[in-house]
DNA sequence: ATCAGTTATTACTCTTATGATAATAAGTCA
DNA sequence: TGACTTATTATCATAAGAGTAATAACTGAT
């Protein structure tokens, strides 16, 4: 029997099947401290906890664009930083059925988080908790407006525990940074955006000349307006082949 | 209604679900080079081309215990590194239904693969053909024992692209040399694997300074036998917390 | 108009990491 | 005994990095 009369006899058997879903991490920086988008519950299971956006795959959609659509809902921008995370299976991580869901990220700008936030009730932009230094990994947790910590759902702190280790790994290798920064920065909101992934101070003077170094940025001559003293002068990244 | 009564009263929708696989890339270093344990297809689709070892996952199994599982069938080695490296969904990578495959990758020394390969016929450990460098990233293929290319069934050159680059990124911050290695190695050994993962030569005493400095190995006092020249010391791993 | 106050930017120094070369040590085998 | 090969150590030169200090630019009060 060749491949193609093989395809077409082919009969699928009764394999275990699982429902599929994407969950989305969606990161800004916000006076200098690392956020994610997270969204109440309004239903059972774990009612009134906060959860990440997320959604069922559909039929014939790939991961990536199931990512995407989700991503398309909740931020008014296209073309930020999606990339895949993990993938969560746990038989027993959802009390209804086995619910198996790959985790993604994504990188916004503060302002892009605007639209979603101002329509209303069960979204909030939550300051992350990250409880370990350096890339040791594990839970991470999110804050309320006083900074008290949020009731996350399922096992939805572990996932944010893998954005912010991720993000910690690629931001001396990537330029993920950017991405969550308007088009024109000083270099001091770029080192406030280091310092909220990394979740430590950085000295100025290095840090400067690293970035500079490194190639990814050029001035563009123009200052900020409105600064209390001496304006920064604004950059830009530079996109390169191959990011 | 409360939590329990919800849960006891609740009944699957009709979500789309999908198949779900763990594919495991077992990784091993043969002759200074990195290879792969790849299966030959002896059914449709994809008939005589060669696979990477996976499985469905079983109703109650985590994706954890599944790749263990899977790995206990091709290695005898219990414990050894094995990671979730990346989830692929394509609609149409597997012709015959929607197949979800969590990919793996495990690092084994070399002896760990003698049982399998001996017991006979369709398994083969190729050494693979990365053809970028750094940590660009992208396909990767396989090749046989006369260094002819291998043909990979569905997307399993994809799958080696992101085993390939995940070494490399992880090589300098994660012991993971020490995994492709037997307890007790010389230095050369060590180095042969760091090139035969970066896919690059090094050069001896920087390499012998860092990975001493570094602090994941101490030498034993003992040395190396039947060496046709001077022997080398042998040097141990050590583990430490937080590993 | 001047000056204190604050932040941006640059200059300088020092330390540490990295890379290449050479010298020495320890074995095998003719 | 000595040529040969590899392991190991020493030395030097260069590059990368962190910390401190000095200078520049702007606001707002005196």
């Amino acid at each position: 029997m060749d491949e193609k009369t093989f395809l077409e006899t082919y009969r699928p058997a009764d394999y275990p099947s699982v429902a599929l879903t994407v969950d989305l991490v969606l990161l800004g920086v916000v006076e200098g401290r690392l956020c994610a988008l997270l969204q109440q519950r309004g239903e059972h299971p774990e009612r009134g906890k906060w959860a990440l956006p997320g959604g069922f795959v559909g039929e014939g959609e790939s991961l990536d664009a199931a990512a995407r659509r989700i991503l398309a809902a909740k931020a008014r921008m296209s073309d930020c930083w999606l990339e895949q995370l993990y993938t969560f299976g746990d038989p027993d991580r959802d009390p209804r059925m086995r619910i198996v869901t790959v985790a993604y990220y994504a990188l916004l700008p503060a302002s892009a988080f605007a639209a979603a936030l101002g329509e209303g009730g069960d979204l909030v932009l939550a300051p992350l908790d990250v409880p370990w230094a350096g890339e040791a990994g594990g839970p991470v947790g999110a804050l309320d407006g006083s900074g008290a910590p949020l009731a996350l759902a399922f096992d939805h702190g572990d996932i944010l525990g893998h954005a912010a280790k991720r993000l910690r790994g690629k931001l001396d290798y990537a330029p993920i940074a950017f991405s969550l920064l308007p088009p024109r920065f000083t270099l001091r909101e770029l080192q406030d955006v280091h310092e909220a992934i990394l979740g430590r101070q950085l000295a100025k003077p290095p840090f400067r000349r690293r970035m500079i170094d490194q190639g990814w940025i050029e001035g563009t001559g123009e200052y900020e307006t409105g600064a209390a003293f001496r304006p920064a002068e604004l950059y830009r990244h530079i996109e390169r082949k191959g990011d």
